[in-house]
RNA sequence: GUGGGUAUGGCGCAGUUGGAAGCGCGCAAGAUUGUGGCUCUUGAGGCCGUGGGUUCGAGCCCCACUACUCACCCCA
């Protein structure tokens, strides 16, 4: 017996459903966001990971699924969504196209982790990224779009942390300090952090080791160091989002784990699923674009796990549509009616009606049991009579009752 | 990468101080029924995660490995 690889996940036919669901949510409501679908491909040269997402990050240093093909290129299934798009953005001229460009995906991505509740090696996200706006309402178009979104599939009581870690000037002033302000603390820092001082200070504000917290109480706040641009450009956020009502916290310890970020980040969390609680995180990546190869291009947008998502539905008991089940089932009275089963099923689907009959060669008695074990809501017999008369009987499964119908009727009836 | 927990039919689980592998659900066939649902009968399906050890004898005790799982870390 092969297994199924450490940290995948079978979708199966009994759950699918689920997942058609939120995906037709997630069309639905890009199409009234204006976002138009981008589909890159799973696997990238291993370099735009690098250069994009940085290889100070955990995700680029230990956690990416890279290869050697045959043609001697270093190749990597995508660990997140954004580089990708970027790369597709500058490499098509989509930067000549009327700016922005909204874009939305749905893709896998994969990391080399220790799979746990809500931690897999291969999962999905729904991606949303804007190019080309420096502007605020950019960041709180992006951010709405999480909200409402959770907002249709009934989700309540998430939080919804944001921060601003600055542009590359007022970043730099802050990291500055915020060094300084660690080597002063270094003996009370974890191993990891004490590492992580000259390549990472701003990791440090994340750490859950007790004697790293109680350093960070004292630390500086990057907020302290934003510029006149980014402490505006943080207000206009706020007020935006205040004006759609949405609400927020303020997290100025809040950090994302991916380099490319700059000025507005902002995650939404649940308590519900377990340690992993950020079902969707995201923010500004200004230099992206232009780390990438392209011109300097400013973006906003967010990843949103659809594995947690799901998580997150089913601990809330947040009404899943039912599974798709075929309408009608229709069975010959005896096997001498099989083939007009054959038809009439073949009519009706062609009129896209879902129908279907035994494939199975059961017998009449089983083939009830089975369609009431499925779960149809429709049953037809076909037999002597109904071929004479053209009147077909059509059975409703839940309360038992009988409407009798022409081959036309019955595509009206399904039809209504 | 570091810890903890778990491993018995498809799924969920019992299995006493070591002494003939069981139950519920599901699945399949049949009986009954107004053409299904309720009920009844029958059946299929297990190398008890793998490999060693202790013992007359191991699902149970010991060791190793593997897988799964939860947490750290990190992230969606």
């Amino acid at each position: 017996m092969i297994n199924i690889p450490k940290g995948t996940k079978d979708i199966l036919p009994q759950e699918s459903y689920k997942w058609h669901y939120v995906e037709n949510i997630i069309r639905e409501l890009s199409h009234v966001y204006g976002l138009s679908e981008i589909r890159t491909p799973t696997f990238e040269h291993t370099e735009l990971f690098l250069r994009g997402v940085g290889d100070t990050t955990d995700i680029v240093n230990k956690e990416m699924y890279t290869f050697t093909d045959k043609g001697d290129r270093s190749i990597t299934l995508k660990p997140e969504g954004t580089a990708g798009v970027a790369r597709a953005y500058v490499e098509n001229g989509l930067g000549s196209f009327p700016q922005p460009i909204k874009m939305y995906y749905i893709t896998s991505v994969f990391r080399y982790e220790k799979p746990q509740t809500g931690r897999l090696r291969e999962h999905h996200q729904f991606g949303v990224e804007i190019f080309g706006s420096d502007n605020p309402l950019a960041d709180v178009e992006v951010i709405s779009i999480a909200s409402f979104f959770f907002k249709k599939l009934g989700i309540e009581g998430l939080t919804l942390k944001i921060n601003n870690i600055g542009c590359k000037k007022c970043r730099q002033n802050y990291n500055n300090a915020l060094k300084e302000y660690l080597m002063g603390n270094i003996e009370d820092l974890c191993p990891i952090c004490k590492s992580r001082i000259n390549k990472n200070p701003l990791r440090i504000l994340d750490c859950k080791e007790l004697s790293c917290k109680k350093v960070i109480e004292n630390a500086p706040i990057c907020t302290d160091f934003l510029c006149p641009e980014c402490k505006e450009h943080k207000e206009k956020v706020e007020r935006g989002l205040n004006s759609l009502s949405i609400e927020y916290v303020n997290d100025p310890y809040l950090v994302r784990g991916l380099d490319y970020y700059t000025g507005t980040v902002f995650e939404f969390v649940s308590e519900k699923i377990g340690a992993q609680g950020t079902v969707c995180g995201g923010g500004r990546y200004n230099d992206l674009v232009e780390e990438v190869g392209g011109k300097a291009t400013p973006a906003v947008g967010f990843g949103l796990g659809i594995e947690r998502l799901l998580l997150l539905m089913e601990t809330m008991g947040v009404l899943l549509k039912e599974k798709e089940i075929s309408e009608v089932f229709i069975l010959p009275q005896n096997d001498l009616f099989q083939n007009e089963c054959l038809k009439m099923v073949s009519y009706l689907r062609e009129n896209k009606i879902s129908a279907e009959n035994d494939i199975s060669g059961r017998s009449f008695k089983a083939q009830l049991k089975y369609a009431n074990k499925i779960g149809f809501k429709y049953l037809i017999v076909i037999g002597e009579t109904e071929l004479d008369s053209g009147i077909f009987s059509l059975k409703n499964m839940t309360n038992g009752e009988i409407i009798e119908l022409n081959k036309k009727g019955l595509v009206d009836f399904f039809r209504r």
